[in-house]
DNA sequence: AAAAAAAGTGAGCAGAGTGCCCTATTCAGG
DNA sequence: CCTGAATAGGGCACTCTGCTCACTTTTTTT
């Protein structure tokens, strides 16, 4: 895997700083020629160094203000197709296999308590789903960040 | 609170499919012109619809190949101090305060096991913190995704 | 039904950014 | 000492943006 040098570590926190920062930004921020940081950025993107573009929208704005964590125990074996079936519902944003006590840890977003209550029965429902823990979130306390990381590298 | 016509879903589809598309485009794919695509952007701007623009760094690029959940059980009464000294461990990169079993879930990186484990001691370590739960995140199998529910509303 | 307000269109323009090219310089490793 | 990679600097055609203005269509209000 490609490892990242100080200068690629820079433009790394300066994007942080301004993900929508112009090549040309980039370059005066860092003293570096633009032809330099078009380089670099190309090369960080081909070794996949970027997950993506995201203009991330707000689900509240969608209707959508509460957000919640609901961890599935399943019968194991089924767990590709469950995971095709959670696929299925609308309301599920995202999902991990864990390792751990419970096997997958759904994010939902709901209009409102009952719509999560729903939204658990319909998991439950599937075939395979043994259990499920839910928890409502009140609020993103530390908003998701990777800038720690980066500073620790100098 | 401002609330979506059928054109905004259509604009935030577009976005959807692909964060990077330009005005230009947009007004071409929906078949409106510029000005109005600038326009209801604006709106939707300023009306908070989005969260941010981000250009989302690969943690394992930067040496953290693994991600884990932590959920942390905590003296309620001392939960902001702890949000404050868990803002410190840079490992932790996304946490929220949880209103069921757990009081908070965090999410953090590592390079292995044994940085986890480390991790954890850490967390554990803070005041008020009175006990963990560990579950190491194998993949995610639902990538986060918002065009379900804007399919929805047509 | 008529008037007013809101939304959309089309055009234009200056400035900035992009992608691409080519060449010169610097610097480290063989 | 030579070579190759990284950087710098310049240039060029093109696209996108932010802005403004005048005009038309649609919707809402009276």
């Amino acid at each position: 895997m490609y490892s990242l040098d100080k200068t690629d570590t820079k433009l790394l926190q300066a994007l942080s700083d301004d993900p929508r920062s112009t090549f040309v930004a980039l370059a005066d921020t860092l003293g570096l020629s633009r032809n330099t940081v078009q380089a670099r950025m190309k090369r960080l993107e081909d070794s996949g160094a970027f997950l993506g573009f995201d203009r991330r929208i707000n689900p509240a704005t969608l209707g959508y203000p509460l957000t919640a964590f609901i961890e599935v125990h399943v019968q194991q074996k089924r767990l590709a197709q469950i995971v095709i079936d959670l696929a299925l519902i609308p309301e599920i944003v995202q999902a991990h296999g864990m390792s751990g006590q419970a096997d997958l840890l759904v994010r939902v977003v709901c209009t409102d308590a009952a719509d999560l209550f729903r939204i658990d029965g319909t998991i439950l429902a599937c075939d395979g789903v043994e259990r499920t823990e839910t928890s409502l979130a009140m609020g993103e306390v530390i908003p998701y960040r990777l800038t720690p990381l980066l500073d620790r590298r100098g």
